[in-house]
DNA sequence: CCAGGGACTGGAAGCGCTCCCGGTTTCTGG
DNA sequence: CCAGAAACCGGGAGCGCTTCCAGTCCCTGG
């Protein structure tokens, strides 16, 4: 267990005490063909005997490989780092990783800032592969990963281009089932409180809106954007009630936002889920401790991470993998219960 | 900016393009001494034409540095991920490695799996040093790190030993404030839901509860146990009022469990704060939702990244930084009001 | 019994960079 | 004007591994 030198043992040690070359101790370390099954033994036991572990810095220069992916996210405001979702991301791509011997580097892109360090991590031999999450309508961080030719796959679609590798969630269709919900509910004057406008996901989601409130021949135009946080939900969900005091329902794109709109609809006297009925999206688990406790869209975060890492190994290797989009859940609970017609009956 | 070869140019190119031998060249762009100014200009303009980026893995092979540093996390029941501290703890590391070309590689440690993969991560030349943070009891990580011989530096301590190097908040102080707050508040019968034992931050916290108490003589001893959640928030608040129903306040160890607890005692039919105050920890934004709003006590977690990482660079550059106690603070809602006592007089 | 093919083997040439070191040039002060 | 120091320069030996390739050996089938 303890290597002669007070460094780590390296392969020409190994390869010595097993009494072969180094090419030889090399090919059966990394078990290639043309090793005598002598030799192969020989080297595996002066392997334990030595303790050794291949220095990974050397295998990458000679390789020509990282031994390293890059999980790229674009921090404006902290935003999505106010929520769980980033450790969940972060649990899922381990776990696609756990046995691959990949390290994952982590790179945080202010929008604004950093660009050169980005510039410096994106360009070979930085990393194998590079995994996108959370892009805004033009940030500069898409640019610069499309000119660093790394094989990329993005979490959740940028908002202009249409990337060959992508995993996401499905947005528009999470959409489309809260508003069905809510119209299931004989709501009929329904609003939403979307994204920004810039981001993709919010997008998608708005288009769900649309979709299932047009086939319901319902007006979908009762539309207001913010950022994705509570004061924003609160304020957009003031400015729906001025535009439309008689709403009857709001399907929310995102948890936080909602959580502050109920704040509103409270404040302004509206019962929920009596006068106005309410559906987040996420499932964080603030939507445990609303009053009243948050129906919404659940979506497979940690999928979401897990599937981009899968996706991005199968890049590395060559493959061609397809693209994914990750099922969402309607999760009921007291702010749009289930519709009573289908309760016995 | 093209490379003569399709690959990324080489310090060889460069240092022909600007007619001098490679040693010059290297000393130029590592701007080492013993370089003409004349000569340095060359190098300089020929990195710029061939958008010359130094191959990192070649120079962590010569110079026996990896250029990267670890962030490991003891991944017991995401717990640490199901709260936005994750992912500030990332915004502070990331801001204090913003200029130093160090990336940043990420180890998600499960207690019980995956010892292979954080036992070959450890091995140097994986990373030039290592933050771990939410250690428990025993942790498994705990020792391998110890083992591994890199630069160590803790974020919050490890329940046993104290390590060289760590950074941690004034858990002890935080507890004692937030003790002394409802003390302030004319409380006498004083309870606490703590974390887990097995953590440093919960015994630190607890202890701070003790002080604080001790001090103005009032009993101590009504503690019960959590584990971080807002569930085990609720059923320990459950247990206390079964212990003690005539209790007037209650120290939280965390806001989850703070907001677990207040609905337990909404639901038993206490008036939050008239007939019993309450006081979290962490201060995360849940606290703007409960009702009532939580009063708790703030802790920089963002300072906690940054100044683990700025440890940990002192530290690997051989220097003998000095352990770091971040300061909390009170931050008063209406869950524990301020005294009025105070107010005007 | 022999040619030909396959399975092995180890030497050696990299991968791209750092850094030691002996040698040359230039500058300084006496 | 000269000795000595200081600044500068480039050759070359690594860092630890992979991989090509020319060479051995053994085994088969004709």
């Amino acid at each position: 267990m303890t290597s002669p030198t007070g460094r780590q043992p390296t392969l020409d040690e190994v390869a010595k005490l097993a009494g072969v070359s180094r090419s030889a101790a090399s090919r059966a370390i990394n078990n290639a063909a043309h090793v005598s099954a002598a030799n192969r033994l020989a080297v595996e036991r002066a392997v334990r005997e030595l303790g050794y572990v291949p220095n990974v810095t050397a295998q990458a220069l000679a390789r020509q490989k990282v031994g390293a992916v890059v999980l790229a996210v674009s921090d404006h405001n902290e935003e999505l780092f106010g929520d769980p979702f980033f450790g969940r991301i972060i649990a899922g791509v381990t776990a696609a990783l756990e046995d691959t011997d990949l390290d994952l580097k982590l790179l945080l892109c202010h929008p604004e800032r950093g660009h050169d360090r980005v510039r410096r991590m994106l360009r070979p031999p930085r990393a194998d592969g590079i995994m996108v999450m959370a892009l805004r309508g033009d940030d500069p961080l898409q640019r610069m990963v499309e000119k660093s030719g790394l094989p990329t796959v993005y979490g959740g679609l940028p908002l202009h281009g249409r990337p060959e590798w992508f995993v996401d969630v499905d947005n528009r269709g999470g959409g489309r089932v809260a508003a069905e919900h809510l119209v299931s509910l004989g709501r009929r004057r329904i609003a939403t409180i979307a994204g920004p406008a810039d981001t993709h996901v919010a997008v998608a989601r708005l288009d769900g809106f649309a979709d299932a409130l047009s086939v319901a021949q319902l007006d979908h135009t009762l539309v207001e954007h913010a950022d994705f946080t509570r004061e924003g939900g609160a304020a957009a969900m003031e400015r729906l009630l001025q535009r439309e005091p008689g709403l009857d329902a709001v399907s929310v794109a995102s948890d936080n936002m909602a959580a502050g709109a109920l704040q509103t609809l409270l404040q302004h006297g509206r019962r929920v889920p009596e006068d106005v009925a309410v559906v987040g999206f996420d499932d964080l688990p603030i939507g445990h401790l609303t009053q009243p406790s948050l129906t919404t869209i659940q979506q497979p975060i940690r999928s979401l991470g897990y599937e981009m890492a899968r996706v991005l190994l199968a890049v590395v290797d060559g493959e061609k993998p397809s693209p994914l989009l990750l099922p969402t859940r309607l999760v009921v609970r007291e702010s749009a219960p289930a519709p009573v017609s289908l309760a016995v009956s």
